[in-house]
DNA sequence: ACGAAGATGAACCGAGGAGTACAATCGGCG
DNA sequence: CGCCGATTGTACTCCTCGGTTCATCTTCGT
């Protein structure tokens, strides 16, 4: 247990992320602390100095969590900042990037989490409504302005627009994933954000 | 607490309800079970009579729960069998009914439970394949290849477009409805069903 | 009316886990 | 070196809750 050094390295971040996997793993009520401490190659008393109680444990964990995960979508939709002469080759690298973030195990576990604890803790719901799918899209209604600008794309619409690319490409991963519990193969996440790139062009171009 | 009908009526039908709505408000782990027999207004050792464990009494609750849910989901496309004049119209009828169950206390904490306890109850993965969006998205299917034989649309992939559209439909209530936790105007839900089956008709007709 | 089967309430057991107390230890800093 | 604050293990106190037992009704079929 004690392979951690035991030095003067962030606990708290060590905290945060460990907790974070155990929640992801065990759920809020089934992860205990102790295990959480284990985790993070800390002591029980450790974890209770740094941060006050479970719940807040909890709380901290998925605002770190839901953060680091916002900034990875986020970055996955840059290229279209840079567009090159095939739209949709294009629009789909950057579709096939977001569904293989969103089968991805942080993601998947960050959206089990919400879910089942958002009726004990309603303040999730802010953490959902700082970092969550109303952020991208946002950033992405942004891209397809800039493209409508440049008259590459018809999307009077833009937040419109970017809610439905985005409801084509997520909706039926729910089914695809098997509600999270299975990670698609490349190819079929390929397909997937092939077909869903070419129903949003013809209704959007 | 004595207020049901003391007699001989199924007890066994209203511990699963009591048991759905006690797990839909507390989640699994927090529900406890003298709570669900007060909810059913029966004695704990009732509920153990019944039904053995607390997880085969969780499972028994989501299954009957699920199958109430697809059944008012299959017959809220109904319509589609005999679609009027215009398409465009009964299609925005059947999904703003669908919508509306979808938004839906019931169904919003069917989807809550799935999620959050699949990893603990690996076999809820059989339920929601029994009675989940898949099952939907095949009924769905088998309409609109009615509907391309009948040359009202051109839904060369019938599942393909059952699941897009689907897709556009619920994709956006996860946003809308702050993961289920507010059920929006029904001219809302109106809105989003028109503008979902609009783009779903230039896209397959 | 009566007996059997099921339902009831209450008390009880045991496990698991949150949170705390405390004494021993480690680390950096003057 | 010697202090001080943070860290560690361990043990402990509650408390919640699953599951059971039991003695006492209630109900129904006959």
């Amino acid at each position: 247990m004690g392979n951690t050094t035991r030095g003067r390295i962030d606990k708290r971040q060590a905290i945060l992320e460990g907790a974070f996997t155990v929640f992801a793993r065990q759920g809020y009520a089934q992860a205990c602390v102790q295990e959480i401490a284990n985790e993070a190659g800390v002591a029980k008393p450790t974890v209770y100095n740094h941060l006050t109680d479970k719940a807040t444990l909890f709380r901290h964990a998925m605002e770190a969590g839901a953060r680091t995960a916002l900034e990875e979508r986020l970055a996955a939709l840059e290229p279209l900042a840079h567009p090159g002469d095939d739209l949709a080759a294009t629009l789909t690298d950057v579709a096939h990037a977001l569904l293989r973030l969103h089968t991805g195990g942080r993601w998947c576990a960050l959206r089990r989490l919400l879910y089942s604890e958002v009726t004990r803790f309603p303040d999730l719901l802010d953490v959902a409504a700082e970092y969550g799918t109303d952020r991208l899209n946002q950033a992405l209604a942004d891209r397809l302005a800039r493209l409508t600008l440049a008259g590459r794309l018809r999307a009077a619409d833009p937040e419109l627009a970017a809610e439905q690319l985005t409801s084509l490409l997520f909706g039926p991963l729910e089914a695809r994933t098997r509600l999270g519990t299975r990670t698609p193969e490349d190819a079929e996440l390929r397909e997937l954000a092939g077909t869903a790139v070419r129903t949003f062009l013809t209704a959007w171009s």
